[in-house]
DNA sequence: CAGTCATACTACGTCTGTCATAGTAAAGAT
DNA sequence: ATCTTTACTATGACAGACGTAGTATGACTG
């Protein structure tokens, strides 16, 4: 089975984490099965690396925390909220992505057999 | 001017190493100022970063250098030939970048009409 | 009521790829 | 004679990802 290599999506983490904020403030635990489930399994972000982008991206202020008190369960959450500073720097990095994606397919050749439709057998 | 930050294609230098040595082997300079003028400018790749990626790539069974004695101007040159397991590196790389883009996307917005972003490096 | 499970983190140290900086070396151009 | 272009090599720093481990809380289970 094909798994993305981490350093492929490294440069990604933040993007995907600010784009799961961008409409509710969330927390650790529930960011990693969104990812999980939106990425269809396909992508499953390590704790450590995801905590450790929470903290970079306070720092660099685009995202801040709070405390809920509706505990439901479990350890006190610490939730997260973008920032003007987080969106504007999400939307560029959906601007980079962009070019980027045109950049690295210059280089890459398609294998035919898998237009992205499978006939058949496994 | 616009550029990528390299992180983002980090994991994908010597994937596109190895497609500039697909159809007939190279060398360092040459291979340097191929990156730029196909992907337009867009991506320059550090000299150090390409020849620590041939050092990697050699250790790791995918390229074998030898050397070209018609000398045309400057220092000796080291060539770099794929070997068969670079090549299916190659194209293990190529099916993994479809499954990237396609999970990566699922975190993006596009916008509409963006100009010049300058993200990262330099 | 003890033990396990799921939740929700924190701490610490290692590894890898990139990159800044600097230097070496050879040939042609001015 | 020196500058520029070509063509590397050496060294060390750094940041992000990740392995491993530990802490803490409440819910469920026998």
């Amino acid at each position: 089975m094909t798994n993305i290599s981490s350093d492929v999506i490294r440069g990604y983490n933040d993007t995907i984490i600010l784009y799961l904020l961008l409409n509710k403030p969330s927390y650790g635990y529930e960011i990693s099965k969104q990812i999980k489930t939106l990425s269809e399994e396909k992508y499953i972000i390590k704790e450590t690396t995801l905590y450790s982008a929470f903290t970079r991206m306070e720092k660099n202020g685009y995202i801040e925390s709070f405390y809920d008190h509706d505990i439901t369960g479990g350890k006190r959450r610490t939730y997260y909220r973008i920032t003007d500073a987080g969106r504007q720097y999400y939307q560029a990095k959906c601007d980079e992505w962009a070019l980027t994606k045109d950049v690295i397919e210059k280089f890459i050749q398609k294998t035919e057999q898998n237009g992205g439709i499978n006939y058949g057998n496994n």
